[in-house]
DNA sequence: ACACAACCTAACCCTCACGTCAGGGAAAGG
DNA sequence: CCTTTCCCTGACGTGAGGGTTAGGTTGTGT
């Protein structure tokens, strides 16, 4: 069972993160290999995190692959993949990695939806809610702040010409 | 010459920021030392920055204070101060501590008038600019994302109430 | 003159979210 | 066999500060 892709380019930057997701059959449509599982170098691409970031996630259980190959690797599902992204998605809100652990915890708890502590998850659910619009008034303000400055440098640009 | 302030509190949390600025004649406006120097205590309330980060920046060559007590209390003069607040507005920008005493190195130049190089400062500045300009964008991207966490949350707060 | 409270100093280590090697193993093909 | 390309772990580095410790300074009240 030969591979498809990368039909001979000898040079590259090094780790980059593209290729090899084993015995796609030839005009697949997106690279799978045999269980619908992703490698690392694969999901960095499709998510847009770097392979350290993702490992780094997993160290502090963020988002841990659902599988191993025999050799190691770490495998991917589909799931996992939504998990980074997520994540990508709560990033500007500037949690912490413990913060964000606990809010992805919490959601997946909530569609569990036989939960009995459904109160109590709501409540902390209500508390990140919180956190979350407050930090977008802190984002909006930043920004604020940011064009302002911006356009003090463009008027002693033009002062300045 | 004796000083008007703190009438007997005894009780403090530590090393807050408030107080001695030695010998502001009774009912005088606002704290001020003998040459119009700030300590950085004073600084510190004045800017909202804290102590440690106003030394840090002192530390990285940002903002070195005019004068030292003799006994190496940091003495600021308004100037100072000044340099601090333009820090404080760069800060959402997200430029590097090195990249910000750059700045204000070219502005405090540019501000110079009698630059020869007059030229090569505005062609540096601009870049600075267009940094800025960038770094706008992208915070706006982020604002968004953020925008559309918070909603999502909401969505399930009320999805799940 | 002395004690004191409030302020300050330098010097240290700690945190967070990664980046950056270094050295080695695995997967697939020639 | 060898080569590529990808992946692994482990360890150290970085940026922008936070916190703590042990001690010096300043102005004041008595």
């Amino acid at each position: 069972m030969p591979r498809p892709d990368r039909p001979t380019s000898p040079a590259s930057t090094s780790d980059g993160a593209a290729d090899r997701p084993p015995a796609g059959d030839e005009g697949a449509v997106t690279a799978r290999p045999r269980a619908g599982l992703l490698q690392i170098g694969q999901v960095a691409e499709r998510t847009g995190l770097s392979l350290r970031t993702i490992r780094f996630y997993e160290e502090n259980g963020l988002v841990v692959p659902t599988a191993r190959s025999e050799g190691g690797y770490r495998l991917y599902s589909d799931a996992d993949v939504a998990r980074l992204e997520v994540i990508k998605r709560m990033k500007p809100l500037g949690f912490s990695l413990e913060e964000m652990r606990q809010l992805l915890t919490l959601l997946a708890d909530l569609t569990v939806a036989g939960a009995h502590h459904r109160e109590a998850l709501t409540d902390r659910l209500r508390m990140f809610h919180e956190a979350a619009t407050a930090r977008v008034g802190a984002l909006r303000e930043q920004l604020a702040v940011a064009e302002g400055f911006a356009a003090t440098l463009a008027d002693r640009l033009d002062r300045a010409r």
